[in-house]
DNA sequence: AATTAATGTTAATTATATGTAAACTTAAAT
DNA sequence: ATTTAAGTTTACATATAATTAACATTAATT
């Protein structure tokens, strides 16, 4: 499940840079060259994440933020600036408008991409907080990292338990062997079709091979 | 988590009687016939509380009292003794030896365990007080800096202490290194992903090495 | 300044998870 | 009932990740 990044900058360069170094970070990046068309790509983009200019012409940062936060909708959203090294004030000011945190620059990419990736660490520790998944048997506790069947501590492997979980997060609907591929190993890796149906049988021996339905030609779900 | 009394005294009759009152309250109950026996329990069941009998033989109640209190590693035990109803000259040389109640003969078992029950929950408030963590045979002390296992003091440098503080204010919760690194060393320094290997390693060299549990591909937790 | 201890890095080793191929089963379609 | 397409399953190969020891660097003591 890549993290989506919106960058909003007047500065080509800027953009070009940021986008660069995020993508290869492996996060989805959009872009918008002024506050005003940041908001439009709000909508159709759904950012985790929006890294936006402090000084721009036509909608600044500041106004931006204010504008973003004052839906609730969007409370999750983490908004970062970019300021020029110095500008202690407008830092005060970023902040009462609801900023996360700060970039100054000139940027360093290896800094840039530990910020990022914690702060978006961030939100999906805050979203995964109370998230104990539960499903005839099974119970499965994302941060814990932890299965139990019949209250029993099973051991499952990362993709394993991603793909329990996934199933558990769309209880009798049916995923198709490219949503799970998707959503866990994500767009732009390929790994054969065959291999789901491997995870399915090994995640089968642990929880018993009834929960887990076939649906042929469809994929697979969760039955009740 | 039962509270652990451990039980000394030389009449039989008593031992049973106490023990079954306390069971029933809740508690997990050793015994020992005199002192001498006493003092060897304390390392291998290591009590929260001690009730001792001032007359016994062989080892008696205060001098018992003055060995256990000499060691300062068992500062937080709490010690209660039995006395006859009247033994006033004793009381006095007792609480000088460093007990910290009396409970009088004949007992009347629904004071006892108010009595043990008020002492119980002192000691859990001072040790939340003193921040103490506990975990299995894992004793961490913010204030003091100070970490035991079984009872015995080990060396914890800075950087291994604040990772055991860490995962045991977060008991069976995943940590993933990057939150370690980030809560630990801070989100603008840089040390590689195999530095908390190597200190988690460390660290298992001191408690056991099946305490602290490897996620695979996502990080480390208390295990439980 | 010299010594000792703490912390961080590297790289070889070990363990585990993951992916793939191929033989086998099952269920639907003809 | 046969054929065919799809899913299951086993065994294996490969990739990924963690452990560990040895070393390098940094910081703290003597």
């Amino acid at each position: 499940m890549k993290n989506k990044i919106l960058l909003i900058d007047d500065e080509k360069d800027i953009l070009e840079f940021l986008s660069y170094n995020l993508k290869k970070a492996g996060y989805k990046i959009d872009q918008a060259k002024n506050g005003d068309q940041g908001l439009k790509k709000l909508k159709t983009f759904k950012p985790d994440l929006i890294i936006v200019d402090v000084m721009m012409p036509i909608l600044d940062g500041i106004e931006f933020c204010s504008i973003v936060r004052s839906n609730p909708q969007h409370e999750n959203i983490i908004i970062v600036f970019l300021t020029a090294r110095s500008e202690d004030y407008t830092q005060i000011v970023a902040l009462e408008s609801g900023a996360d945190d700060f970039i100054s620059k000139p940027i360093k990419p290896k800094l840039l991409i530990t910020k990022i990736n914690s702060l978006i660490k961030r939100i999906e520790n805050k979203k995964a907080e109370n998230s104990i998944l539960k499903f005839k048997n099974i119970e499965l506790n994302i941060e814990k990292y932890q299965v139990l069947v019949d209250g029993e501590e099973k051991i499952f492997p990362k993709k394993e338990f991603e793909i329990l979980e996934m199933l558990m997060k769309n209880v009798s609907k049916v995923l198709t062997r490219e949503q799970l591929l998707n959503s866990i190993w994500g767009t732009d890796l390929y790994v054969g079709d065959r291999t789901i149906d491997v995870h399915i049988k090994r995640i089968r021996n642990k929880v018993g091979s009834n929960i887990i339905k076939t649906i042929k030609g469809v994929g697979y779900k969760l039955s009740e």
